[in-house]
DNA sequence: TGAACTCATTCGTTTAGGCGAATATAGTGA
DNA sequence: TCACTATATTCGCCTAAACGAATGAGTTCA
């Protein structure tokens, strides 16, 4: 029974709660905060924040349940980039996230090691 | 040593992941939610919640804390308010919370139940 | 077909944090 | 001073969630 009726959204549409959550939480946050800076893959996050790639991964996962990023998949890579804002506390999230990548040095070293690995070997 | 050199702000400047993770909690964001219509005690804001009085005070401890919400103290009441924004983040924060009241039904349901307790026997 | 590579997932452990219960602190009025 | 009330804090338990390590799934290329 329930063999998936019609199909399953993508993105089903999440409570402010769970979008909320999900962008709370640093490793995430500063995911998203490189993806400010447009479409990544996976690797290049990995290298730039220094973090495993399982890691990475579990928490892009994350943030793609919440509905937050969405992928784009080319041959061995995947692409995230930010979701398009889906209602008003979406937006005003985006917003937030902005203005802390403004806020936030670290942030912006962040991007600098982003910007340089995206140039190297892969992708 | 360091007997509290000169004096410790009432709130100490939060980075922005300290304000958001405080903000991301649902308890607490139904009691900032609250807030939004002005200074309330914490009688009242326990019965709207539904709550037992200790989780109360101790989330509005952690919002204190955190510098998003001050507290007067009037006799055996404190009036808890929304602290004004202290920087972009906060002010995002503020932004967001105002989105979130507007579309989720249940915290006009608090707000109500919290409007009838203040007429009451209370504050 | 098999090696090399990127990314996703699972498993077990550990840690952060919320909750209920009990208690402490402090103001008020008799 | 003593009861009564409102609020704050502490303690112990428990659940949710993050992490490291290992592994799986899928793609590309020789």
């Amino acid at each position: 029974m329930t063999p998936t009726p019609t199909r399953a959204t993508a993105t089903p549409p999440q409570g402010p709660e769970t979008l909320i959550q999900a962008f709370a939480e640093p490793t995430r946050m500063r995911l998203m905060a490189l993806l400010l800076d447009g479409e990544t893959c996976v690797c290049d996050l990995t290298s730039a924040l220094e973090i495993p790639q399982p890691t990475a991964s579990r928490h892009l996962g994350h943030l793609r349940r919440a509905g937050l990023v969405s992928v784009r998949k080319a041959g061995l890579w995947s692409h995230y980039s930010l979701a398009p804002a889906d209602g008003a506390v979406h937006q005003s999230l985006l917003a937030t996230l902005a203005v802390c990548r403004a806020e936030m040095p670290e942030l912006a070293a962040n991007e600098t090691r982003c910007r340089a690995s995206r140039g190297s070997r892969c992708c």
